[in-house]
DNA sequence: TGCGACATGCTAAATTTTTAGCATTCTTTT
DNA sequence: AAAAGAATGCTAAAAATTTAGCATGTCGCA
């Protein structure tokens, strides 16, 4: 699914070799096959190959996937993830980035007033 | 996984409590003895029973998953990550915890220069 | 101490996933 | 129009996971 997400969609070939340690392309497509009956995956033909897309929007995944962070690792705290965040990305963040993060502290913080 | 690195340590009856569709109580006993056998979990004995532990750290393995949604979700970048994490939390967020997350991109601000 | 509750050790069966491989279909190129 | 390439459909076997169930061992309590 990270793949499907991370590229928007993508063909059984393409998913295998994204993958780290790539099982066999038979695996990848039982695999997407799989998916698709367990409703996380649809295709659309595209000529002769399958391209996957995924069911549930990119960004409403992306907050579940977020929550289950936050949930897993602390401890249901925004704070501390965003602490997190900020620090995994340590020295590579431009001074451009950090601006852009606080103006959007500044507008929730206008909008919870 | 989640669920140990959410309390921090559990034992095979907790981890099934913990499951939204528990699996029967066998399947978490073995699950919890494959996950060993790949590394990713040790136990110590705690009377009649097993209490399993992250061999990864807790802080390492969150680490780990913010990049992971980063990249998935988000293309790379920390800014619209914290975005999205501000929002996922939309009106939850005290003033306090804002005021926060301000310092922290501060203190990321100064230590950039 | 003895019993009940609970947890693991172990074995075996059921189910699911992974893999291989070939036939068929569609596209492109010659 | 024919052939080559690439992808799926399909089948069957191998491997891994899930499940059940019972024997054994440990803890807490009457």
């Amino acid at each position: 699914m990270d793949v499907i997400y991370a590229r928007g969609s993508a063909t059984a070939a393409e998913v295998g070799e994204a993958l780290p340690d790539p099982p066999s392309y038979s695996s990848v497509r039982a695999l997407l096959r799989i998916l698709e009956e367990k409703g996380h995956l649809r295709h659309r033909e595209d000529g002769p190959r399958y391209i996957f897309l995924p069911t549930e929007p990119r960004e409403e995944a992306s907050r579940s996937a977020l929550k289950r962070v936050v949930q897993t690792f602390f401890d249901g705290s925004l704070a501390n993830a965003v602490a997190a965040l900020v620090d995994v990305g340590d020295g590579k963040l431009a001074p451009g980035e950090l601006k852009r993060i606080e103006a959007i502290i500044k507008a929730a913080k206008s909008k919870s007033k």
